[in-house]
DNA sequence: TTCTGAACTACTCCAAAGAGGGATTTTTTG
DNA sequence: CAAAAAATCCCTCTTTGGAGTAGTTCAGAA
């Protein structure tokens, strides 16, 4: 579709000298162009739909609206559309959630102008681009069961610091629930106590760090 | 000493396009120019005494040597070294730790073009530079106790989800040492159990997260 | 040198956490 | 619709965590 104008890519991130990076980079090569900016996840979403971008290059780690929100408005106004999620975190969790969301591609910020390039062009072209270190991450942890809505309501409870009785009270069930789910929770990660939990669902992406 | 010629700048980040941005900024001043870039804490190291920059830009997150280490070397190297360190990382405990180990100012990712090149010129004269927000979280944390080295030592184990049995094992010290500790630990960070203390110590940057 | 902070140890005591069971009711989905 | 998954609740039992209190040793600073 794209084969004889050149792409016309928004970028996604919070970070100036990032944005200046990625738009030096791109307006290098000549079947790509830079169409906008957005700083954060809002912005993201306006700019999206006024200016409808062949590729969106996107930040997940942004104020306000983060990136997997302004990925799922992005998605639900075009279905079709080409983002390339483009940060510093791996995490298997995230990464699966970005895909289930509709990302295209995942790239993480140690990537090189040459393969942010490409993986520009390949989704573009409607193929997907996976850093490998996430590909590793995604094997390391395949056919592993997820955490629950639930389970992750209670877990960013706990990161907090709020007892099983206090947990039971904010979320209106019984301590006994909190507790099963706790259990569901320590099995799911293989975690030894509460806060290996947090520890390792911050690592794998499930709450935020 | 460099109002004459330009001000030599070294960039150590180990993102690719975050150095080019950060490049492309700085070039176009006329009063300074880049001199080498470096993608980990151990390059860093190497291209400062090789280079001896007038200013170096440090990013504390790196892969191998992080920032924080590659600036006790530098400044051991050469003690008026200026440095400006240049992070996502808020956390009052990591800016207080990064400024006793002598870096010059402190300004985060989300600073805008004219707020990086101001500070290279401030901090190049001998001044300070420290980001507005850094300085809120300094000054809402001013005269609390830090955590000591060995407080460090048993909640780093707490966040690997060990007992305190097993960090005493650790430690070869006694189960009821590590419980001093830990009571310690929950006063200074104002936690209400071991959880929240990681939690709390991650985003204040006593511990990485 | 006295003093202060850090590291260490010991005791009691109760609340909380987690292991090990089982069971019911929604909700989702093939 | 039937089956599976998620969410709910309950009971026992043991281990662990954290509060409270008290003390020693040691090193470095005032």
């Amino acid at each position: 579709m794209e084969s004889q104008s050149s792409i016309r890519v928004l970028i996604v991130d919070d970070h100036p000298m990032m944005r200046d990076g990625l738009r030096s980079t791109i307006e290098i090569e000549k079947d790509m162009r830079v169409i906008g900016e957005a700083v954060d996840g809002a912005e993201a979403i306006e700019m999206f739909s006024s200016l409808s971008p062949d590729v969106t290059l996107l930040d997940l780690q942004m104020p306000r609206v983060d990136g997997l929100q302004a990925l799922a408005s992005i998605r639900q106004a075009k279905p079709d559309a080409s983002v390339v999620v483009f940060t510093i975190y791996p995490g298997d969790a995230r990464v699966t959630q970005a895909l289930n969301l509709g990302a295209t591609s995942y790239l993480l910020k140690s990537a090189s102008r040459e393969e942010i390039i490409e993986a520009i062009r390949t989704t573009s072209a409607g193929h997907q681009v996976i850093a490998g270190e996430i590909n590793d991450e995604l094997q390391a942890h395949q056919g592993m069961a997820g955490l629950t809505v639930r389970e992750l309501a209670v877990l960013r409870l706990v990161k907090e610091g709020m007892s099983n009785r206090l947990i039971a009270e904010s979320l209106f069930i019984s301590e006994e629930t909190v507790k099963a789910h706790m259990k569901s929770i320590l099995t799911k990660l293989s975690a030894s106590d509460r806060t290996h939990a947090v520890t390792i669902a911050s690592r794998r992406g499930f709450i935020d760090s």
